[in-house]
DNA sequence: GACGATAGTCTTACGGCGTAAGAGACGTCA
DNA sequence: TGACGTCTCTTACGCCGTAAGACTATCGTC
């Protein structure tokens, strides 16, 4: 058999190819070979196991999501917390995988510490620092949870059918809500804007609450 | 054979054991049978499939999260989120489950049913109180995920292990934040206090920013 | 060119999974 | 008794991750 010139690299590149265009649950090692053109087990050889494949596949995105973090802290923390979303929702079948598991990754790791030295040169403790590089990284995982983000291995679920059969009786202010937009992409993002700005405008150097 | 006895809820209450238990990983239909002393596909009788089962049990957990929205909304929002966040912790197995299925079940529709209500008598639109709503239950869901979040059918990552490999030149902050506490109990809990003050405090009625 | 080592690929197999199809056994009531 | 609805089981299919090990292509050295 011809060699196929495969690398830890093209697996995952291929890998990421395969998620963003049948979703998490359709990557097996077996599709993930034949995307390659070689039999699953050939994959081995370039990588431990699945899960080696999985955590490759977050810290790419992570590490793709890097912000200067010059200029007022608050700027530019935002501007973090928006490159995480954006990263994210170019990639939504990797949400689950990445709010499920803790960034421990060098890519990752790299830009926690960047972000969180800039904010101790702003007068922020190193545990204050990096608590609240973490509370945003958290609320920006979450919030895009609830826009994008699908179990892995089961069907999308019908939001859009469960609402319209909604009882206007049992439900009036859900009602209400949907025929005013809520769920919208509009909406996920004006939500995403005013709850990050209320979180940034709540924490500052020293507060204590 | 002799009958089981079984139900749909008997069925979800195993199920439910058996996640708190061995984790989402561990279930499946067979294990699940033969802990009701029953083969797999005697349960297709009481629930259509596996995914049905997942659905009850995210909708047993949210069904449990009650607040009585009375006095003032920062303080029962407060309370509602408080109240997410202990029933997320006391069934960690369940947390990757209600963070990327959107809740569409009576009981969780019910509960942000009253909410959005509750908040609509205080002077916010119908919209606006969902919105608040839904804001406060993703922060929750986000910090959660990052305090307790497993990734269903994987280990456990070794966090204290990468962490006491950290390299101080590299990641200088990292490290002195860890000595100072980072990734402990009270560190979560802090942590969640004070960005969900921030949270609501920033956030009021008519405020579009 | 010959030959051994190394790197890369494949075959086979095992034990798990969800669940479709349908065969039986049980309890109840006519 | 017999029929019928309720409940349970058996068997089978096609997936999955991956352990074990056989095979082959390529390269360095003589």
């Amino acid at each position: 058999m011809p060699r196929a010139g495969l690398s830890r690299e093209k697996v995952l590149a291929a890998a990421l190819a395969l998620v963003d265009r049948e979703g998490i649950a359709a990557l097996s090692m077996r599709k993930l070979g034949a995307e390659l053109g070689v039999e699953a087990m050939t994959l081995y050889y370039y990588v431990p196991n699945k899960d080696a494949v999985l955590d490759g596949l977050i810290d790419m995105a992570v590490s793709r999501v890097t912000v200067e973090p010059v200029g007022p802290w608050r700027e530019w923390l935002r501007a973090f917390a928006v490159a995480i979303r954006r990263e994210l929702l170019a990639h939504p079948a990797l949400l689950p995988l990445v709010a499920t598991r803790p960034v421990l990754a060098p890519g990752g790791l790299a830009t926690v510490e960047r972000m969180a030295a800039a904010l101790r040169a702003e007068g922020f403790g190193a545990l204050e620092g990096l608590q609240l590089v973490n509370a945003v990284a958290t609320f920006v995982v979450g919030h895009t949870l609830a826009e994008a983000g699908r179990t892995p291995g089961h069907d999308d679920p019908d939001v859009a059918g469960t609402m319209e059969s909604l009882d206007p009786e049992e439900h009036p202010v859900l009602v209400e809500a949907l025929r005013a937009g809520l769920g919208t992409p509009e909406d996920h993002q004006e939500r995403f804007d005013r709850a990050l700005d209320a979180l940034l405008h709540g924490l500052a150097p020293g507060t204590s609450l």
